[in-house]
DNA sequence: TGTATTTTATTTGTCGACAAGAAAAATACA
DNA sequence: TGTATTTTTCTTGTCGACAAATAAAATACA
């Protein structure tokens, strides 16, 4: 938008744009900087990024197949629109991908998997105290990502890791009309997730963890019910 | 590689053209037509299929993004290889999409949705009657694909498909070395997991689901175990 | 005034060309 | 003969331009 996005970059190395477009452009989509249905313009990119339109192309592409943009042929792209009515297949996925994740990190994690995590639990606590809501979302999803890298079965890491950018965004929505509700009650459930991944205990990991997310999910629940019906009053 | 690929062609529609390259290369890599590790010349496609890089190009960013071919930067690109030293992660994940899909399909199945799963049954049994191991390979994916779907849960739906399209690459390696093993049995098997979804039973869905996926994985596995065996005793 | 048809405008999909990067080949040097 | 350095070759990443496809605007017609 300013116009040191164009004068900052004459140059850059090889491979290194689309890396960037596709960074940036999904962090935008994540925290609804581009809310659902944003049209976005090739052209409009190119001339922004200081890049011809080959390498957007290329990262729209690789967002396309994960799912954040919708593309009509011939004719525009746009970012992908959240399926409220199917929510709850996001949730059951979720649900039942903490708690695979969990449980294999309490089974396969090294010692070093514990102090990324313990990185992240921090980073989350911190965002919780200083109230920064973006910050509170990004770093729950990266805690919990951290977990399931700990598991280290790359296919459930890749859907859980799905899972969490669609979470995003929905959490995005949720923080944005109710703020500051309960975060500390999660500080507390990831200590108690860590402290079962750490006794490697892995029944105890698929307990908590199962109940951690169903926690979540009701709680988001609970609000689009709410929300229904404010639109239906209306 | 015969004249006919480039003399075919001389036109086509606007925007078939990745898809064609897409497809084409999926399947060339899921039947080993492309063995792993097989380089990929972004030249010598635009040459056979008659058209510039730029279509092929974003072909296989698309396979990229589903982890079928792996790229080095700035050098070759290659068919992915399989991970044989972590097949376990891929057992563990098909048994628990088989098991979940065959439940979800049990809950929320519609009637046409049988029609289509019973003619990819049909598909397979042909198959075997006719020892078509590639028809065999692919049909079964396409089964258990379409149980996927009746389940009705898009997340799960990706990730298994996903997950068949790696396993149709290891079982042709595996009927590639003993043939016409058991193949009836999973007939059979496939019927009583029609006739479990059709009762609604869902129990019963999870439970045949999961024996015919360990089923499988154990043969994979006994297999693999075995050549390990010749490999060292070489 | 309302509808059908043509024209324009905008955006995408594809192309051919060129330059950067990395490996392989060739050369220089001990 | 063996190693280091330069040169060449080959492939990829990026660019600017053009044509097809579609939507929007303009026009014709009732």
């Amino acid at each position: 938008m300013t116009d040191t996005d164009t004068a900052t970059a004459p140059e850059r190395k090889r491979g290194s744009g689309v890396k960037m477009v596709y960074d940036l452009l999904r962090d935008e989509i994540l925290d609804l900087v581009l809310p659902p249905g944003s049209p976005i313009d090739e052209v409009q990119l190119a001339e922004r990024f200081g890049m011809s339109r080959t390498p957007i192309r290329e990262a729209l592409v690789r967002l396309s197949g994960e799912g954040l943009i919708e593309t009509l042929p011939n004719r525009s792209t746009m970012v992908a629109n959240i399926d409220f009515l199917n929510l709850n297949t996001l949730f059951d996925a979720l649900v039942l991908m903490y708690r695979v994740t969990t449980r294999l990190a309490a089974q396969y994690h090294r010692p070093e998997d514990l102090l990324i995590i313990r990185g992240f639990h921090e980073d989350y606590a911190a965002a919780v105290q200083s109230r920064d809501t973006l910050a509170m979302i990004a770093t729950n999803a990266a805690f919990h990502a951290a977990i399931a890298d700990a598991g280290r079965n790359p296919y459930f890491t890749g859907l859980f890791r799905r899972l969490l950018d669609e979470a995003r965004r929905i959490l995005r929505l949720y923080y944005q009309s109710y703020e500051e509700q309960f975060p500390q009650r999660f500080v507390e459930e990831h200590a108690e997730i860590i402290a079962a991944i750490e006794a490697r205990d892995v029944e105890a990991a698929d307990r908590i963890g199962k109940a951690h997310a169903e926690q979540i999910v009701l709680q988001v629940q609970k609000l689009f019910s709410r929300n229904d019906r404010l639109d239906i009053s209306l």
